[in-house]
DNA sequence: TGTCAACTGTCAGTCGCTGACATTATTGTC
DNA sequence: GACAATAATGTCAGCGACTGACAGTTGACA
């Protein structure tokens, strides 16, 4: 088995091609579905496997390791969203960029990945990762190294030096811990629809600026 | 063992709490020392174990995980840090006051942490923490621990509730990005003292404020 | 000095993960 | 349609992190 990633859609491939596919969303499926209903921790690879009828050795060629198929599909939206950032006019300034493109990958979240799993899994499934502490930190280490891409997507946005220049990556900074609050606040609540997290967002991204330099006691909030 | 944190700097207590704080430190020297040298994932629990003349079950009896034992230093350095911020004047705002609350930790690291490993020991794990990836992502799920508790002495400071508004967290967010980013860069430079880390530590918090509402094409940086 | 509790060692076992090699399935070719 | 070439899978053995159970040892304290 090759390690390139398989095309999405691709639908013009031989039969090899369309079994790879199969049993690795197969395989991303069974996965979700019992760590969300019995927790991560209490789920072992060999149940996963013999879920798609698969060996364990399998599970391992389509996925490195078992935190990797839990963030299959974040990868997806994470793509959509670099994809918006990228695509909004330059006349926005860089917070305003940020925070229009999380909106758009939020807006069509459904039809790019109901393909692989229906949409509500996914939202249960990050509200395990949330309460998982070892998915939290592998979390947080991937939105860390999507910080990276993200501030050079700016950078050149501003015509700036992405290497010298500290600052796309400390507004980027701000963002990305914005961004988790939210996650964090919208996995607390009970309510757990795509439009929620989408409004929380919303409205932290736009308390940054106010927050950083506002006078707080001045106004209550 | 009782799983109580051993007091640092008890003289007053007898031969069974001094060997238990010897075998305890002994293992973070040991294991500070093997992972630095050979590498975090090359080093293995029997290895640190052997070291201290121990078996490996102990160790698992004075560290949860093997990571545990590489943060145990760095926790030290965190309380001394959130002392440092609730000593600062109320006048400070927010953003100064974390600053200024960083730079005295570093200023007296090695009065704090001399009595367990040479701070040279501590520095170069730092730069081993920011280039192991299972340890990235374990540093950053505990900094999103401390980013709390961070906020809530904030939030106390300012007269707000820690639950309900946003803002402290929000501050405290862009802080630690930046925080992260300045260990990244020190981390990749050559440098390895106290006083670079400081001075990058020190220029990159005074570049948040700027970096997130001024006119960024009017001025090069 | 002896008893109790704390600490440690030993052992066996689970789970994530990997390398090596044999087996099966698909593909392009004749 | 048979046939090599190649890709995907299964099997097996093994390592390392981690845990529970139980037995042995050592410090605390009457």
């Amino acid at each position: 088995m090759t390690a390139e990633v398989t095309p999405r859609g691709g639908l013009r491939c031989g039969l090899r091609e369309r079994k790879k596919r199969r049993t690795h969303d197969a395989l991303i499926r069974a996965a979700l579905e019992l760590c969300t209903e019995q927790g991560y921790d209490r789920t072992t690879i060999d149940e996963i496997a013999e879920a798609v009828d698969v060996s364990q050795r399998t599970f391992f060629r389509y996925f490195t390791t078992k935190e990797d198929v839990v963030f299959a599909v974040q990868e997806i939206v994470e793509a959509r969203f670099l994809e918006a950032l990228q695509a909004r006019p330059a006349a926005e300034a860089p917070l305003e960029a940020l925070r229009n493109a999380v909106l758009l990958a939020w807006d069509d979240l459904g039809r790019m990945i109901e393909s692989i799993i229906p949409v509500e899994l996914h939202m249960r499934t990050y509200q395990m990762i949330e309460s998982t502490p070892g998915l939290v930190a592998a979390h947080l280490r991937r939105s860390s190294e999507l910080e990276e891409l993200i501030a050079g997507v700016i950078a050149r946005r501003e015509g700036l030096d992405p290497d010298t220049d500290p600052r796309p990556r400390i507004v980027v900074a701000a963002f990305s811990g914005v961004m988790r609050l939210a996650g964090r606040l919208w996995g607390g609540a009970g309510e757990c629809s795509v439009e929620s997290i989408r409004a929380i967002t919303e409205e932290h991204l736009d308390g940054i600026v106010p927050a950083l330099t506002g006078e707080w006691r001045k106004k209550a909030y």
